[in-house]
DNA sequence: TTGGTTTTTGTAAGCGCTTTCAGACAGAGT
DNA sequence: ACTCTGTCTGAAAGCGCTTACAAAAACCAA
């Protein structure tokens, strides 16, 4: 089979209408009589016609394509996030380009740049930070770009509140009588949401009258495996603490498993709660207390945001969905002070 | 700033050469002089030319963008195949367009007619089962098609043998003495994946003169709630199983879940073992026998071969990666008999 | 120098569609 | 009958780039 692809003039010819008027019948259906839409529609349909998305997006300056750029889209968070943008972009007849760059910002300057060149309608990037010459790009092209999870005041966005994520689940942990407290991040250097969960948790630490103190607040890779090289890292100190707070559940879940495998209880010896609420968060065990991050809507959101901007229709730039705290069974009071 | 988009034509008045010859000094350098080409390379710079994609796809016939079409993204195994991807089209100089259709086959020949309309220089599927009107898109497109995980032989292809991955980690159950074993898949109905890992377990059982009665197949989600649920009933069973077979490491991770949260002891009253080997399995407590799958190789491949073959190189159709079994701390020997 | 090659560059014709503008036509008002 | 709407359709000019094809330039041997 497979024979030449089929021309919007062959089918206007078929139709016996003029090329206009094919091109009508599939973006204006409204322009056309009842009648001719529908002669149209069957010869379209009969020649097996399909619009060429390279031509349609040269003449009418739209490409019908928005550009992702996630950090990775190896991690649950991102994953999850970007399937609802596609979900979301699709029921409105985008579709969606995606790009990685594994947490480097000239990686990431580099997307942007292709993405552009591609032709995208819009651009949704993660986080509020990135080199200049990333900057420059956004600017000078001339495509909304959406920012998620963290964002300045003032761009359009769809954010959570991370400072207070951080500072929730350190005021439940100094509420159950914890007074030493770790924190475990991700490398928050180019990383804002990790740092302002970090801020967060520190503010309302010393909001209590505590302080974190260097030992106590580690970087790791946000990873599983990250997770448990900070646990171990902490629980090795002389003065260990009595409760650890990770960046992201897979690193709070690494402490779990760390602390269990060194034969602690948890949380009778040890605290630990996360920040995320991944699905596995309710099914590890102990479950994962956490505080909840609507990320499938922030993708989905995003994405609502994004065609709405397209269309011209202006709304609040900056969105901020709600984040909970999550109590669940990983977390408890402090334990009793041994005697010396 | 944002000033007009830069043309072509504009980088070949300021470079004082055609049209032609810019548009030479981005795809075909080699055929430029040296110095010519210097200053084209110059003037676009200078000018801050960045050429339009949709006119370079209408005029060469070429996007430069390959449509990959996953089941969903917010699985691990998914979208980390999807992250190799895309970080090894991106080297080729290549994008990715991503479409998801949540197990649903009618979804999925959408998305193939959506990602054909847009113009991809190729696609990327997973499993070889379609509705037939997705064959016929295929089939008429004139893009070359990779499949993954599951393929008929001589479809050009990167898989890995399902079925012997289900028989692998049969076998090894039955040589730990295990008599009764259940297996909880996904839906077998639109996943040739599952329905392969099943087959190969019934094989190795009925190898050895077992079976697998109806009621130790069970079908659920492919999510670790999914494989509460399922363990939840086959522990239900007045003859439960000694051993369960996640088709993948969530499911069996449920497993896990659910039978620790029941009071019974991993290995020691039920051996439970998954195939895909996601990054937490070795993490979980206790830590997951599984079959490693090389899905990040698997994404990676399928991206090479496709880049291969729009370059005209012609290689074995069909690449089969290996699969492992790779023992942890979750399967053992099973149980003995208590007398009645 | 001359003709034959081999680069290197330019000319111009599209790629397949959208969209502006204007024309055609039907119905309404006077 | 005649203008005035308003609705529907067509003609034609591109969108910004690629790529035959052809011409020009450079090189080479005779």
């Amino acid at each position: 089979m497979a024979r030449k692809r089929i021309r919007l003039s062959e089918v206007a010819r078929e139709a016996g209408v003029s090329p206009a008027t094919v091109s009508r019948a599939i973006s204006q259906p409204e322009l056309l009589s009842r009648e001719t839409l529908s002669r149209v529609r069957r010869a379209a349909e009969q020649l097996g016609y399909r619009p060429d998305g390279a031509a349609r997006a040269l003449a009418s300056g739209r490409s019908m394509t928005i550009g992702a750029v996630m950090p990775t889209l190896d991690n649950a968070i991102f994953s999850k996030a970007l399937q609802a943008m596609q979900a979301q972009l699709a029921a409105e007849g985008y579709q969606l380009l995606v790009a990685s760059h594994d947490y480097s910002k000239a990686a990431e300057a580099e997307c942007i740049r292709t993405l552009l060149a591609r032709g995208v309608d819009g651009l949704i990037l993660v986080g509020a930070e990135r080199v200049a010459e990333a900057t420059t790009l956004l600017e000078q092209a001339q495509v909304p770009v959406i920012l998620t999870w963290c964002a300045p005041p003032g761009a359009p966005s769809v954010v959570v509140d991370n400072e207070q994520a951080g500072a929730m689940v350190a005021r439940y942990l100094i509420a159950q009588g914890h007074r030493r407290i770790g924190v475990i991040t991700g490398a928050t250097r180019f990383n804002d949401r990790q740092r302002a969960r970090l801020y967060g948790a520190r503010l309302a630490l010393e909001a209590a009258g505590l302080s974190l103190p260097p030992a106590l607040a580690c970087e790791q890779p946000t990873t599983l495996a990250g997770g448990r090289m900070g646990c171990a890292q902490l629980l090795e100190l002389a003065d260990a603490p009595t409760a650890i707070i990770g960046g992201i559940d897979l690193i709070a879940i690494g402490c779990l498993v760390e602390a269990q495998a060194r034969g602690l209880t948890i949380p009778g010896d040890l605290s630990v709660a996360g920040i995320d609420d991944l699905d596995m968060s309710a099914h590890v065990s102990p479950s994962l207390t956490t505080v909840h991050v609507p990320t499938a809507q922030i993708g989905a959101e995003a994405a609502r945001k994004m065609v709405a901007i397209l269309n011209e229709q202006s709304l609040e730039p900056m969105l901020t969905l709600p984040v909970d705290l999550i109590v669940r069974r990983s977390t408890g009071p402090a334990p009793m002070r041994v005697p010396a």
